[in-house]
RNA sequence: GGGCGCGUAGCUCAGCGGUAGAGCACUACGUUCACACCGUAGGGGUCGCAGGUUCGAACCCUGCCGCGCCCACCA
């Protein structure tokens, strides 16, 4: 027996467990290989709304493929996170008023292992309780040994084709984090700021004329004389480190001055003022100040120059104890040494003017500070060369985009690639397998017996002894033999070999080679830059495939007023409240029924509600089917149906079948929640439960029989259509409604032959369908109380009429609370008159009837009918549609003004007839 | 500056060349033996604006007006 309803709370655990047990989580080891790599969340992760679409998508398809006979594997595993982890530990330690720096490396890397092991299993927990099906027994994470051991790998065979090098360069550098970012980790938001115009003097008083003013065709009218050349900028303190004021070659306000110095004042350097076409002469007064260490664009011009490079700030972007910062500065913090350098410009009287500007700031995605470029020693992937093949390979088709349209966004990014930074001044992470020699040669391989022996090989042919290095190995030379590079990689570095590294790479797995290239990949597009690109450089490098062949781009889980959810907006939703009140089906069919493709979703808990009640009414359904005896035969033939009314049903369930196939084929999982939803709530419970109860509670007959098996049937199908969607909820019932062998995660999914089509019996229980609706709404509209019985008259009715009205007089009479159903030739006096595929229904209301009521009822209707066959009149008499539209619009058309004007005449009839009482 | 997307019923959104749709909200009615997390019926839209293409446009094209997101070095 079916409990009153369904509890979530009780049963999804059980359920859960018991799926996990049965091992259906597990490929079948039968069937076509279907593959989805899950996109780790980070360990430190707790389950937000983006990571509860993402899952329940890809658990969908999961278990549609699995119920379709694939062997499907579903990847789990979790991201180490590199900043993130580091930064949750720290933040404990500071609790304890503690701090990294307090533990040596390898103890705080040990506890952040003891961390991961005793919180890191939460957000795994939390895809448990969403109903993932990922096979949990070959959960990875991104330093366990296997990913560490194919991290290196990778790491020694690009270095040794050149596609990984070390490069001094100005890099984005976080002064909180005390790290390099790359270029994706920096945030540029405009912010107020102000735009500070300084004078520098020329050298030895120099003078020259400055046009002030110009005529109409832009000839200068009127000069000045200057012994300065004006600059502006929005970072006063970085002036400290100018190496040259630059201006374009084209201008020639500043051509007389082009070649000589000026004055740096405060740092009392003298500078050469050169040419270069970075400078824009519209813009502030087309002078540029170089500050090649401290700026990206200063950087690009300096090297081109030849301009030194004046290294101002420490790595937390203070002023240096250094030559290159005059005394009164050094150690100021950076916006100190600002307010300090403008002061003292003003005193000097070369302050002219400060304006407020907008300006781009950049800030670290998780430091939230400002970032500082910066002049430091880092590792960097050749993108550019990696990325020609993941080009290609986007081109040529092998992997699609689904919505199309970011391919743009991958190929907009991938054609303008910068090298990646991939070294991270952190202690949680992948350490980079380099090491230096006492020669200050690097030496990367994957294991530091390798990179001695690299290192014994190389000092012997420079001249070093073996005595001093085996000394220097033993520790008791003058230093060490090798020291290793400090550095950790980028966490993306990893994540970028994880649909590769998870499945066995380097060995040469089976898995590998079955389920390389993954089916597809479901992921936000907030980070097709951070991972989906960089998988698939690796992936056509290491595997010479892509790694999916599908990436499914799904949407951002915004609030209902379509703000993106944040905790400092306070408008987050969680989902786990959300399964807690509602149960984990009804948000995962919220998700997936808003899951259009190219648009965000706006979470309203309403929705989720509403979807809840669907659940309930699935659940109430299948009660009242246990109720009435409709008990599942497994030998039920529903071609065998001989009831036009379970022919229509079977009918109809095929169509939803085919639709929800269609659109999970094609991602569109709104589709396909939609289609289900409409068919079980408005389809089967709305019309087929209806119909079929005069049947279900009349005396046994073999048309009894064949309704209860036929309505188990579709009931089942309808259970496992909607089980990607509503696991929980149809697995409960699947056991609840039948004593089966299997679970229904296992079940096969409904093929199309299983359910014939009949278009007959479709055309007859529509028709039945429309009478019943059309005398409703008379009836309600003439306000006859809802409980009364009142007697309907078909009239002037043709044979084929007559006989569905005695076939279904029961039927009509109980859903439409009429007594008796007659046939008559004419409709009498005072009735209300219903007009149904060129029918007429009439009810007699004499003396009840409000008169002027039915005459507008029926005043509306006509006008309908003519408003349709105005539309069409003008469409038919337009010779060019005629000529030009398709055969079958012009034929319906045709047809569709013949059965309004039908319509049309008989209501005029009833109106007339009416007119007269 | 470049790119992407969105403006359809009060709200949240489907539809994307041939009869304007759903959910929620709203109104009226309902003690019909699965379900009030329900049932029945109903009201509500010049599909942002203006042009164009077409026999036909919410849908395709162009421009404009609003809104959002991503990328980018204007000091």
């Amino acid at each position: 027996m079916l409990e009153k309803s369904f509890d979530p709370a009780s049963a999804e655990p059980r359920l859960y467990e018991a799926w996990e047990k049965s091992g259906a989580f597990q490929p079948s080891g039968k069937g076509a290989p279907f593959t989805i790599v899950i996109p780790p969340p980070n360990v430190t992760g707790s389950l937000h709304m983006g990571h509860a679409l993402n899952n329940t998508l890809q658990d969908v398809l999961c278990r549609f493929e699995r119920m379709r006979g694939r062997s499907v594997l579903w990847q789990p595993g979790t991201d180490h996170a590199g900043i993130a982890t580091q930064m949750v530990v720290e933040r404990q330690l500071a609790l304890q008023q503690q701090k990294r720096t307090d533990f040596t490396r390898a103890d705080f890397v040990a506890k952040v292992w003891e961390w991961k092991a005793q919180s890191g299993g939460t957000i795994t927990a939390q895809l448990k309780r969403l109903g993932a099906s990922c096979d949990w027994s070959r959960e990875r994470f991104t330093m366990d040994e296997g990913l560490s051991a194919a991290v290196r790998k990778v790491f020694v065979d690009l270095y040794r084709d050149g596609l990984i090098y070390r490069d001094k360069r100005l890099v984005n550098w976080d002064p909180k984090l005390l790290t390099a970012i790359s270029d994706l980790e920096v945030e540029n938001t405009e912010v107020a700021g102000h735009f500070w115009h300084f004078k520098y003097p020329l050298e030895n008083g120099e003078t020259y004329q400055f046009p002030i003013a110009h005529d109409d065709e832009g000839n200068p009218t009127e000069w000045e004389t200057r012994d300065y050349i004006s600059i502006a900028t929005t970072r006063p303190e970085t002036m400290l480190g100018d190496g040259a004021v630059a201006v374009h070659p084209s201008d020639k306000r500043y051509a007389p001055i082009v070649g000589k110095k000026c004055l740096l004042p405060l740092a009392d350097r003298y500078i050469p003022i050169i040419t270069d076409d970075y400078p824009d002469p519209d813009f502030g007064s087309g002078a540029v100040k170089i500050t090649g260490a401290h700026d990206f664009n200063d950087y690009k011009v300096a090297m081109r120059n030849g301009i030194p490079l004046y290294v101002l700030m420490d790595e937390r972007a203070r002023m240096l104890h250094d030559d290159n910062v005059p005394e009164k500065y050094r150690g100021l913090d950076r916006y100190e040494a600002r307010k300090q350098v403008v002061a003292d410009i003003d005193a000097r009287g070369l302050l002219i003017k400060v304006e407020d500007k907008k300006i781009m700031q950049p800030f670290g995605d998780r430091s939230g500070v400002v970032i500082e470029p910066m002049l430091t020693d880092q590792w960097y992937v050749d993108a550019e060369e990696l990325g020609k093949r993941a080009i290609d390979a986007v081109e040529q088709g092998q992997t699609r985009f689904i919505p199309e349209n970011w391919t743009k966004t991958y190929f907009q990014w991938m054609r303008n690639i910068e090298p990646w930074c991939v070294s991270r001044q952190l202690w949680w992470g992948h350490q980079i397998p380099a090491w230096y020699g006492p020669d200050g040669h690097v030496y990367v391989a994957e294991t530091e017996e390798e990179a001695t022996r690299q290192a014994v090989l190389r000092l012997t042919t420079e001249g070093y002894s073996l005595e001093d290095i085996n000394a220097m190995r033993r520790g008791e030379g003058e230093g060490p033999l090798l020291v290793r590079d400090e550095d950790v990689l980028d966490t993306w570095f990893s994540s970028a070999l994880w649909p590769f590294s998870t499945l066995g790479w380097p060995d040469e797995t089976a898995e590998l080679g079955a389920r390389y290239p993954t089916n597809v990949l479901v992921t936000g597009h907030d980070i097709i830059f951070f991972w989906v690109a960089r998988m698939m450089m690796m992936g056509c490098r290491f595997m010479d495939d892509v790694p999916f062949k599908d990436v499914y781009i799904h949407a951002l889980v915004l609030d209902e007023k379509g703000q993106k959810m944040s905790k400092s907006k306070g408008n987050v939703i969680d989902p786990l409240t959300l399964i807690d009140k509602y149960g984990a089906d009804a948000l995962r069919f919220t998700l997936a029924a808003m899951a259009a493709q190219g648009r965000n979703i706006r979470l309203s808990e309403a929705r989720v509600e509403g979807y809840r009640n669907f659940g309930t009414k699935l659940w109430n359904a299948a009660r009242f089917c246990e109720m009435n005896g409709c008990a599942f035969d497994p030998a039920f033939d529903p071609a065998t149906a001989t009831e036009t009314l379970n022919q229509w049903i079977v009918h109809e369930a095929g169509r939803a079948a085919a639709e929800t196939t269609a659109a999970l084929e094609g991602y569109r999982f709104n589709d396909a929640a939609g289609a289900m939803y409409k068919f079980v709530w408005n389809v089967f419970c709305d019309w087929h439960l209806e119909l079929a109860k005069p049947i279900l509670l009349g005396p046994d007959s073999p048309a009894k029989a064949e309704t209860q098996k036929a309505t188990a049937w579709v009931l089942s199908q309808a259970l496992k259509l909607l089980h990607p969607f509503m696991p929980f909820v149809t697995e409960e019932l699947w056991a609840g409604t039948a004593a089966r062998a299997g679970h229904l995660i296992a079940a096969e999914w409904p093929q199309a032959p299983a359910f014939p089509s009949n278009d007959m019996a479709a055309g007859e229980i529509n028709w039945l369908i429309g009478l019943i609706t059309a005398i409703r709404s008379a009836r309600a509209e003439m306000n006859v109380p809802a409980g009364a019985k009142i007697p309907m008259i078909a009239v002037g009715a043709d044979p084929a009429v007559s006989l569905r009205i005695d076939l279904y007089r029961d039927l009509v009479a109980r859903l439409a609370r009429l007594d008796p159903i007659s046939i008559a030739p004419a409709a009498p006096k005072g009735a209300v008159q219903i007009v149904h595929e060129g029918g007429v229904y009439a009810l007699p209301l004499a003396g009840i009837i409000d008169i002027a009521a039915e005459k507008a009822r029926l005043g509306k209707e006509i006008d309908k009918c003519v408003k349709e066959i105005e539309t069409i009149d003008k469409k038919m008499s337009n010779a060019q549609f005629v000529e030009r539209a398709p055969i079958e619009i012009v034929e319906e058309n045709r047809e569709r003004k013949i059965a309004f004007s039908e319509r049309r005449e008989k209501l005029a009839a009833a109106l007339a007839q009416i007119s007269e009482a």
